[in-house]
DNA sequence: CGTTAGTTTGAAAGAATTCAATGTTGGTGG
DNA sequence: CCACCAACATTGAATTCTTTCAAACTAACG
């Protein structure tokens, strides 16, 4: 069931990743998995594709929205500038993941994107996209349920920014990479960090120097082994109470 | 043009608000403009229409999604509960905005919605909604950007907890209600405030004392009057200054 | 008129930032 | 191959901002 469409020679389909949905490794995470092998295709046709250099930007705040981008293939982060110069990471993006989603409103992007890896997308232009999913009716479901995660995904960064002291904050940032490996199939306590320092205390509204003392207090603390940008977890049930704010360390006698 | 629809009688359409689309003073905020009239009343006839006291739930986390609301009168907030308890309030909505929108994903709310007035909301059944959608592609469009507009206004507040101080915060929030409230045709230099400090504050990431002191040192500094709940802006350029950070103290003299 | 919920104010404590210095890594060119 | 540079990261000390705790105040309501 895996071979490629007639349409398309074998060469364009070698590689680790294959241009076509019906065969590409997000499917499930992207795709809905209702839709048959002919809407398969016809989504397929209209799907472009982009290489994007590390620190290369996909879009930036502004511009004209046409399409949206899925990550095929790297990492990317998000970022908005206020007028005073400052910016604000609002996302990491990882494989399956949808960018573009908040530039429909005004038709114009509202943040800029960079690839933290080199990268690749799918581009799905997005009047044609719209008059698709006027037709195929799990499409349509499944695009709104795509959008209604992003409102989500957004929800937990207001909580997290809202109501955690520095070291849960980091901690729920560490379990949100975690799960989401975990659901790409690599393992939930060894990774990679992407980005910088200072982009996750940019992320969690903290400075640079307080990642870099948490990172040293949760090793000391045993809970994390980090070197470099490898992380991993040692003890995950741990981390979770902690970013739960469940405080072990008040347990009143009475 | 704007008389009832003959289905309706005329009892039904007596009071400040219709319950039809067509005639409703939201239509601006809340439909696609260049939908026909018979379209409108497609839609009209899916939506249904309930009254929510103040302090009276909307729906509550977990509740099983079938309909999205639309505020038609009063005001709301939204906020979610983490295991430990603590509540986070992640948005206020007044007329015209949509509810609901976070649920789609999962078919669960994602908040517990409580009303700050006396209001009222159009219920909008979705499964009737993605159908009728999807022979509309003026409403598909409309609704598309609805969301992507929830999309942005997330963002916002990610950039105001991300990396605003405490009097930043205040300021910008202040000079949100003001926009809203004056795309809505009231004065945006006064108006009532619908939810305590201690809302204010918990949705700002700040205490309610923390609230309580910069309303006096925004109050000291002429820039707002508040008594109690009523609020009037009497700089809105140096509000506007004061939020953008536009650090009008410390100009270097060379 | 007293009670209550909500708000304001003050003083002390705490959390995170700022500023400054030092350490580490990886790349580049001599 | 090594020395040096630049970018990134860590650590310490002082400062700043916000919270916490405590008390007093105000308006609304029965």
């Amino acid at each position: 069931m895996d071979f490629p469409p007639k349409s398309v020679t074998s060469t364009e389909v070698l590689g680790t990743q294959s241009r076509n949905c019906s065969v590409c490794s997000q499917h499930q995470l992207c795709l809905p998995t209702d839709l048959n092998e002919c809407d398969t295709q016809r989504l397929d046709k209209i799907i472009g594709w982009r290489k994007i250099p590390r620190d290369g930007f996909l879009y930036r705040a502004g511009d004209p929205f046409t399409s949206l981008y899925a990550v095929r293939l790297g990492h990317f982060k998000s970022y908005q500038e206020n007028l005073a110069g400052d910016r604000q990471i609002t996302g990491f993006q990882m494989t399956g993941e949808m960018l573009g989603l908040d530039a429909i409103n005004s038709a114009q992007h509202q943040c800029d994107v960079i690839a933290l890896d080199d990268s690749e997308v799918c581009i799905i232009p997005f009047k044609t996209l719209e008059a698709l999913i006027a037709q195929m009716p799990p499409l349509l479901h499944h695009f709104h349920r795509i959008m209604s995660q992003e409102i989500t995904s957004e929800q937990k960064i207001i909580n997290i920014l809202g109501n955690m002291r520095a070291e849960q904050r980091f901690a729920a940032f560490l379990l949100n990479l975690s799960s989401h490996y975990a659901k790409r199939g690599y393992s939930p306590t060894q990774f990679q960090l992407r980005m910088s320092r200072e982009d996750i205390g940019n992320y969690l509204g903290l400075t640079i120097e307080s990642i870099s003392r948490l990172i040293s207090k949760m090793r000391n603390e045993g809970l994390i082994r980090v070197q470099q940008r490898n992380v991993e977890i040692l003890d995950l049930p741990r981390l979770k109470k902690l970013a739960a704010d469940i405080d072990t360390l008040n347990i009143k006698p009475f």
